[in-house]
DNA sequence: CTGTTAGCGCTTTCAG
DNA sequence: CTGAAAGCGCTAACAG
């Protein structure tokens, strides 16, 4: 029945019709058990994680590229949920998995979780880099130093400088990723001959609700004129407040947002923002836990430089009393 | 090591260490294998449909309520990706799946496939009403009659006449759900005596840029008062085209959507919707495959309501004419 | 080219 | 309560 070149065509035959007049369909679960390979690939996440990552583009985007590039490898994909996310609850529910290797999205960083694998002998890769131990080098990174540069220096051309950068938290953490594109923001700073302030760096934790509010206490005390917000949902949250409030982007307040072109191409106002090749970090992670799964050479790859999109939410900043007087 | 009652404390005790000296974990894929439990339930959809839907609000809130009740239930979701839309390739994919069960997600009505399923004794449903013979009865639905019914009563109760019910096809096919919704609407018109006009309906794909588009031809060469838009991506291309187009919410047009609600609560503006209650059907639909697979009786659903949330995006119908007499 | 058999790692049963 | 053994359905190896 698997097509072997040992068997003569009429016998395959005879097999063949007796299998379909007595309705026989193989046993997949003991293919899996005798090969020892599922061609399932696991998503780990946390049942928290994925409640609040699915409303977000950045997910729909990094999903849809994984379930595509594993379908192209003959692999689909297990969401596998842990009710935790700690190191040992995630090892926990990996080790009862039935796949051949595991793409681990992890809200905290986790280098115990590495060990565990490692020792277990079980192929792993993280979505993004967790930790800054170098040995860990089973991800995918995007060079985030560069695009937290090229948003703050596109901003300081248009002649802004009070600018604020808005981050996510995790659990009162500032993610690896975050503190490399604030590196980069404080990078264009620095060529443009701006101080450093602590206040330009603005850390809120994700979620719609918590977003939007600490955006309106935001702009009660203070008037940026410029922000660049690092998560979709917090960018959308900041919009909804300007559209609410009656701030008109661009004109009021330049935006920029990190993540999926697509997404910020559909939104209203059309957003400039750093644009991920996702699709390429995707296909990229999956080859590398297939490298792994097979126990091939892993070859490194060198993160891809994000690009800046241009579109209707940044304007040239003009001072205020400049625009009163216009008005008049 | 299964904490089996029959073991002496002690013996366990020796066994729990032998294990962990050795770094044993048993093998997955064997108690799978033999136990003839995965603890996978399969979502099968096409590499086209996932796609297009991963970016849609009520693909996102139904995948979340589907993962979290799987979860609960001990349970993990396998995406099972077919190239082709197909019954055969459908069937192909899924009895070459481990999966306890499977949940199919099919953009086509597809009746072979339910019988070649069943000759081969796989556990399955499907994710709404695909088929008009009432023997397929393995889906949850929404009384999708009544969500069409409520949406038109609201419009003509604010005294709009001229309006349009945009309806997502498939290959050139309205779904059954949509045909649903098409008799409530009628419904309304006919209560309220207002004759049904062919051109009430409008079909579109359901893709962004084919949405935007058709949308716009419309409005070139008619001017609907209100719109009941019935799926989500079309109501962000509908909304995107007015934005673009200047036209203001609601005072130039009336805009339904249906679906999730926590999605249109939080677009801007703020959109009066028809909402499904998607948490509870997902759980309903996890209930009925799992009683399928247990072997246990079905037991039927009656279709939840659907629930009408009114927010800013409709308004009583004015006159153009009086409107332009009170603006002068 | 065909038919038979060992054995994957586990769970369950059964004898002691 | 413990240790030994059968057997799940398949694949691969081997003898004929």
């Amino acid at each position: 029945m698997n097509a072997s070149s040992l068997v003569k065509p009429c016998t395959r035959q005879r097999v063949l019709e007796a299998a379909k007049s007595l309705c026989y369909i193989p046993n997949k679960t003991a293919r899996v058990f005798k090969s020892g390979k599922s061609h399932i690939l696991g998503l780990v996440i946390s049942t928290q994680h994925i409640s609040e990552l699915v409303l977000n583009a950045g997910f729909q985007a990094r999903f849809k590229a994984l379930t595509a590039k594993a379908h192209n490898e003959g692999y689909n994909m297990l969401i596998i949920t842990s009710t935790d996310a700690e190191p040992n609850s995630y090892f926990e529910v990996i080790k009862n998995q039935v796949a051949d290797g595991f793409i681990i999205l992890s809200p905290s960083i986790n280098e115990s979780l590495t060990s565990l694998l490692e020792e277990a002998g079980i192929p792993y890769v993280f979505n993004m880099k967790y930790s800054n131990n170098p040995e860990d080098s089973y991800y995918i990174s995007s060079d985030d130093v560069e695009g937290g540069y090229m948003a703050a220096k596109y901003l300081l051309d248009l002649n802004h400088t009070d600018i604020r950068f808005i981050l996510g938290i995790v659990k009162g953490t500032i993610m690896p990723f975050n503190e490399d594109r604030v590196l980069g923001f404080k990078k264009a700073l620095d060529e443009y001959g701006i101080a450093f302030k602590p206040e330009m760096i603005v850390t809120i934790p994700g979620q719609m609700e918590e977003s939007y509010n600490l955006i309106h206490q935001l702009f009660q005390t203070q008037k940026p004129s410029a922000l660049m917000i690092s998560n979709e949902t917090t960018t959308v949250a900041a919009l909804n407040y300007f559209y609410d409030y009656g701030y008109r982007i661009p004109q009021d307040v330049s935006v920029i947002g990190f993540g999926p072109s697509e997404f910020f191409r559909h939104h209203r106002p059309n957003l400039t923002n750093v644009s991920y090749d996702i699709t390429w970090s995707s296909d990229k992670l999956v080859d590398l836990l297939l490298q792994r799964i097979e126990g091939r050479p892993v070859a490194l790859e060198r993160p891809k430089k994000p690009e800046l999109i241009i579109r209707g939410s940044t304007a040239r900043y003009v001072q205020p009393s400049v625009l009163a007087v216009k008005e008049h």
